[in-house]
DNA sequence: TTTACACTTCAGAATTTCTTCAAAATTGCA
DNA sequence: TGCAATTTTGAAGAAATTCTGAAGTGTAAA
């Protein structure tokens, strides 16, 4: 169970450290917003430990980074102030617990343990396109019983659209959340051309459908089936 | 699968009972705190879901019941609030999981499904994938009648994947799960690939069949025999 | 101490996937 | 209809990933 820290005060950082060892869990620590984004975006953390106050930024906004980066990682608010403000404005970021400081480290621990839990039970997810099934867990891809044999950044597209069902996405959409960060904006994002290709020829040869439409000058959706 | 609904409403009681039957539980119910107790006492039940909210007690006494009594029982807990600290207070009191008031059936169901599938894994101590069969106790691992003489990695990388049917094991999950705390997380985890390749080879000169999987991109998983 | 086996590291080969490029087809609009 | 912009397509080279063998290091039993 590899858990993140976010914490600036470095005295309390190191007693949950230590006390989170101790139960087995792998930690690291961030001791301000930047580094934490940081570790955030190069490491899979199960969980993450947050304190709303930070020096540089503002906690919060590493939910969001989160979510945004479809991790699934079970987080929990530290917040000083025991404000119900806080807490459900973190509650709706998409935290899964919320605690106030001060707590009692035990507490922290069965905290964690619990969201680790519900999470591991909520990760095997099957999402469907009509008769399109997206096994997540297998990370494969099934028109009825068939298999349609899909590469990474192909079965990657696919998910994007599954999750983002009918909305339509632009090629620097999808080129965003294919090739993350070292997109250049002044790009032209010609080249996901190519993958829509491969996608649509694969999934029509196994299930005879086009399931992607294009809006002409906009980008692609999904079809409802 | 036995099932013990502790539930004091009657018509929900009666709804989980017809819906878990169809689903092919064998189901029982009890409509207070005194007899669930003595049906717990005197039977062995597979899986039992408790309403904290008793007549006449509290629902999180049956677990520690159980656990005393020692029994190898499935537990889900079931609560009107919507409360973390009551969902906490469950985990950590022993419950393989937490279902909040109102849910679906069908979750309720996938939820029983799911904790029988762990709790039966930890009570079988073989584990076969296709016709290779795993004996945890005797830390050996046979191909019908023949042995798959395996040294301590290969062992615990197959026990890894057959633990994780089907799911796709990345090699930085591999290397976490069997090298665990001193992997640096900015390495490589090329070395991964020597023991896969040591575990097919084993396994393909006994049984002939190559049992692992390259997902592309993305890791290695168990073939379905 | 010797020996056999297990584990790790490394470099290059083999394979699969990704990207680039240019030409062809399609679309929306004047 | 004709034009410009956009999308589609195929082919080839580049890049990334995986596989393999060989050599070196560590470890436990004889």
């Amino acid at each position: 169970m590899k858990v993140l820290v976010v914490e600036d005060e470095i005295e309390l950082s190191k007693n949950i450290e230590n006390y989170l060892q101790k139960e087995d869990f792998q930690v690291s620590c961030a001791y301000d917003f930047f580094s934490a984004t940081d570790k955030i975006a190069s490491f899979e953390y199960d969980l993450v430990v947050i304190d709303l106050m930070l020096p540089d930024g503002y906690g919060m906004d590493l939910l969001y980074a989160l979510r945004a980066n479809q991790k699934n990682t079970g987080t929990l608010i530290l917040s000083a102030k025991n404000s119900l403000d806080d807490k459900v404005r973190g509650l709706d970021a998409g935290a899964d617990d919320y605690l106030a400081k001060p707590f009692h480290l035990i507490e922290l621990s069965s905290r964690l343990k619990a969201i680790y839990r519900t999470r591991k039970l909520q990760g095997n997810k099957n999402i469907s396109v009509g008769e399109i099934i997206i096994h997540t867990d297998q990370h494969e891809v099934y028109f009825q019983d068939k298999i349609i044999d899909l590469t990474k950044k192909e079965y990657e597209m696919l998910l994007f659209f599954a999750t983002n069902s009918k909305r339509v996405l632009t090629k620097q959409n999808i080129a965003e959340h294919l090739w993350g960060d070292y997109i250049d904006q002044a790009d032209s994002f010609d080249f996901v051309y190519q993958h829509i290709k491969n996608l649509r020829k694969k999934i029509q040869k196994v299930s005879q459908l086009d399931v992607l439409e294009t809006v002409y000058g906009v980008g692609y959706k999904l079809k409802s089936l």
